[in-house]
DNA sequence: CCTTTCACTTGACACCGTGTCAATTGACAC
DNA sequence: GTGTCAATTGACACGGTGTCAAGTGAAAGG
């Protein structure tokens, strides 16, 4: 674990994320990145043993180098639920495009690599419950829409703020980034929100 | 043209079909299709020469089985917007169980197959014209939410009915396929149709 | 100064699935 | 009988992942 190795390591990890960013996540090869990365294809594998392995780790380098975790804050410190709903909104819709490549490289995985699914489906949990989170905060405040319960309130915002929804609305719709945003904000209040 | 040479398309076509249904989409390569059809593998790149082809030429098979077309009969009879929002999110939904595992493997194909893309690509966009006349007839009766364009409006009701969000409803989430139903038709309700 | 260690290199190879090619068989039709 | 045509068997190319073996070169430590 010399400075080399950990030099090599960020290389390559970097190398896989600006391919997979370039790219869209598509034909970014093992021998793709080693070359990227100045490294040999085989060097590639004495870091990483697996295509799967290699993803799993990228996601983690990106949480560090993005600060994943502190884009939520503004989400959690919201006073009432509807803030909350919309800070969640907003906070995961400018994750989005970021990750984007990295997200299709999982998906296209997903159907033959366990890992891979595994990883991924993890990824999404967790992402439902900052759903999960928003919901409950709509609820206590007498505001989620008899409509439906939390569950199914959860299942729906969750399912709304997809990746895939994220890739056919702007990429393929055309939407704006920006119209994407308060689109979702307006559908998740006509939804989710009680008529007062 | 033999009594023979379409016998063994329509047996090959019914393997592929068989299959797709059995394993959802998933792990149906060119030999387990030759040998569910009792035939080698090359005699079926005779009929097919690409997979991409076959599935395509599959779906032909299934509209013609099925009778896709006059499925949407019930939609397109609707006197009113709403009646005819329902009937399409009952046509569409009744439909889309059926052909989940063709769907699937369209899905994963697209990335990498130009053709299997566009052949996939075209049927949305066939079904999409279905979400623009339910929208037309929504704006037709003013009944059409004046939060949302008619083209934003199809772009979201198009997007709803996807295929990934059933499968994220149904699989994923648990959903019922008639809970399915009741709370699509309820989300286009809120989402699309002003409030009296 | 010599040896060990370790990251990395080159090159070959296995596996899988798709698609191709060539030679052969067996049946039916004229 | 001879041609035609669907189908067969068997071999092979390609692309991408992953494995294995042998070798290189430089830094570290006695």
């Amino acid at each position: 674990m010399s400075r080399a190795d950990s030099d090599t390591r960020t290389r390559i990890l970097q190398a896989t994320w600006d391919l997979l960013e370039e790219r869209r996540g598509q034909g970014v090869r093992m021998s793709d990145i080693a070359k990227r990365a100045g490294i040999s294809r085989q060097a590639l594998y004495l870091h990483f043993p697996t295509r799967a392995e290699l993803l799993i780790a990228t996601t983690h380098y990106l949480d560090d180098v993005k600060g994943t975790e502190a884009r939520l804050a503004p989400s959690r410190a919201a006073e009432t639920g509807i803030e909350r709903l919309d800070a969640f909104i907003e906070a995961w819709a400018a994750y989005m495009p970021e990750i984007y490549g990295l997200a299709k490289a999982f998906l296209a995985m997903r159907d033959t690599d366990e890992a891979a699914a595994a990883a991924w489906d993890q990824r999404m949990q967790d992402m439902r419950e900052g759903c999960e989170a928003a919901i409950a905060a709509l609820k206590r405040d007498q505001m989620l829409s008899p409509a439906y319960a939390p569950k199914q309130a959860t299942d729906i915002l969750w399912t709304l703020l997809s990746i895939r929804n994220w890739e056919q609305w702007t990429l393929r719709c055309g939407w704006s980034q920006k119209r994407y945003v308060t689109t979702m904000k307006s559908m998740a209040r006509r939804l989710l929100v009680a008529d007062d």
